[in-house]
DNA sequence: ATTAGCACTCTATTTTGTTGAGTGCTAACA
DNA sequence: TGTTAGCACTCAACAAAATAGAGTGCTAAT
């Protein structure tokens, strides 16, 4: 038996179907729906040989079908047609003149939720891939600096170093300018503790209090790997969904997205270099395909952005299986687009 | 009717044991449970005469009895006997050798969910009232410049400042000088315009790319009342209490913590020189009490802490109205006095 | 190959019955 | 006069039974 093109119309139709209305989905609705003018029985007989083959599946004996999560694959892979992408003023003014990475993201994870209707997340970019634009060290009190570390992208740290023995100014100048000559273009991954100890050794010469500060700067820079910004929206958007709105799905579901931990790395697996067919890293897992096992009953559809020199940043929509792909990845693949723009054009002012 | 001892025992034992149960009680439970040696018989009439008085109400003809609000009241303001402090080591573990404001604000709000089993919020100290401590602007690139804002308790903000045409060291160098005199010590409420608009004009006479500067300064100091920062933490813990579980209930109240910008209302009404008798201020919001329409199913405890120097924030904890109280209260109080002394130290290190 | 028709299946909903916790009231008791 | 035993009554919660209707699979006719 073999999937013709008949049976992939209904096939598509009965997913359709079931998008839209989340309830199983009977041969007769499909032979109205449809415009093979064919009949329920008719119907019944291919629905019959879907099943079989695997696509669908009946949740009991006399009801309606659903689509399977190879169903859904084939969907996602074969039937779903593109639509043309659609105007999107409302995100263009959303994420105009706001200055740092922060606030873009806090803004278009919102967007999007609001857009699609389901849960999502999006992180910025690793830090250890960034590169180190600058180190600024300036005094507070007597025994207190504050480093600002800046790097590609706007992206930005600060740390408080509490020294033990006061520093004068021209230390403190000295070390502003031997931090930025020797760091500054390598990525954060590339500062090696070897690196360190050389300048250590450079500036040891002075005082102890120096050395304390290269350290502390270090461990900034180095110890951030952890904390990959995760900014979520849109949560509640769960309790849309019958099929994930139970009191015990739901809190999982929303327990994952509060502490995010365990999303980054969901998020990492994305493979970055990704360009299928439709030419956009854009990747769709279906129920027991997504890498986190609380979401086995969603879909999870993560995209990942570029903004230039190596830095990505991934953004994540999570929903029912029944997800509507289509707009989901539309909205994505623009959105890809406006970033990618923003931050070419922020990055190279006048290049 | 008055409300005898013996009235107020069972009251008390009323609500005690619905705290634990959930249920509602009956009067054969209470004969068993208070030391008065009283048959269910004598307890039913007098919970006939609690529920007159509006204590207590019966969800239904023949159930055992549940606090009304008002009794709820009467619970905590003179029925509540507080356990002595407890030792609460983990806490003292976690907030050590933390640096940043924020991040203790993270860890407190994580702890608090986790020991009292509520959902859990906490606001840093509004901007507005916070000392400046030091401004410091340092080139990045020809034609960018960083602001870094330093406020008392180590708040810090930064802002990118992009310039229409370059500035030189010296210029950078006086108007740090200038900004750091004119506006140290000064709350960042205290900043007026009409301040503005003088050290505008003092420095008008070197050029146009100075009064950006300061303009740009003056709104990223000015224009931040609007995001106190809050931490939520815990807000699955809402799913542990049936009676708020239900998903129309729970999606409110989660969306609420969620975006948060209610919230700040909320914490703000906590009045803030409100001394009562305990001396502390803490706050307790039983059923419609609450400031937030969404909650009127809920208890709302709140708790300001104080930082010195004017800065305050604001804690609040969530739950079921038949919330535990005492453990809440207690958990406050001696986070409260772990806070100050975290902040009293790290203010005046050697004073 | 398609379709109409029909018997069958199975969930969801409604209806009815049953149980048990809890009450209010009365009468007896100390 | 306050307390208690006893009893009839109420009502939510649960379970069992009845009903409806959506959908299927199969067969026979087209």
């Amino acid at each position: 038996m073999d999937l013709d093109a008949r049976k992939k119309t209904i096939l598509k139709a009965i997913i359709q179907t079931y998008l839209e209305t989340g309830e199983p989905v009977g041969s007769r609705t499909i032979s109205k729906y449809t415009d093979l003018n064919l009949s329920s029985a008719t119907i019944r007989n291919e629905m019959s040989d879907l099943e079989e083959m695997g696509y669908i599946l009946q949740p009991h004996t006399s009801a309606g079908r659903i689509p399977s999560d190879k169903g859904y694959r084939l969907y996602v892979d074969e039937l779903m047609q593109e639509k043309e992408q659609e105007v999107t003023e409302i995100k263009e003014l959303m994420i105009e003149k706001t200055d740092r990475l922060e606030k873009v993201l806090k803004q278009v994870v919102r967007v999007l939720a609001s857009n699609t209707n389901y849960a999502t997340l999006i992180t910025g970019p690793a830090y250890h891939q960034t590169k180190l634009k600058f180190i600024q060290l300036s005094r507070v009190t007597e025994t207190q600096v504050l480093a600002v570390i800046v790097a590609e992208g706007n992206l930005m740290k600060n740390q408080f170093i509490d020294l033990e023995e006061p520093i004068d100014d021209e230390q403190l100048l000295k070390l502003n300018l031997l931090l930025n000559t020797q760091l500054n273009g390598l990525t954060l991954g590339e500062i090696s503790l070897e690196m360190i100890q050389r300048m250590k050794q450079q500036a040891g010469i002075h005082s102890q209090v120096i050395s304390q500060v290269v350290d502390t700067v270090a461990e900034a820079i180095q110890g951030d790997e952890e904390d990959t910004p995760i900014y979520t929206s849109g949560a509640t958007n769960i309790f849309k969904y019958p099929e994930l709105a139970d009191t015990a799905r739901a809190s999982q579901l929303i327990s994952a997205l509060e502490d995010k931990r365990e999303l980054v790395d969901m998020l990492k697996e994305t493979a970055p270099e990704e360009e299928d067919g439709s030419g956009t890293g854009i990747q769709i897992y279906i129920g027991k395909e997504s890498p986190i096992q609380t979401m086995s009953d969603c879909s999870v559809v993560t995209a990942s952005y570029d903004l230039g020199e190596g830095m990505k940043g991934t953004i994540g929509i999570i929903g029912p299986k029944r997800m509507d792909y289509e707009n989901v990845v539309d909205n994505l693949k623009t959105l890809k687009v406006q970033l990618d723009s923003i931050f070419k054009k922020k990055d190279e002012p006048g290049t």
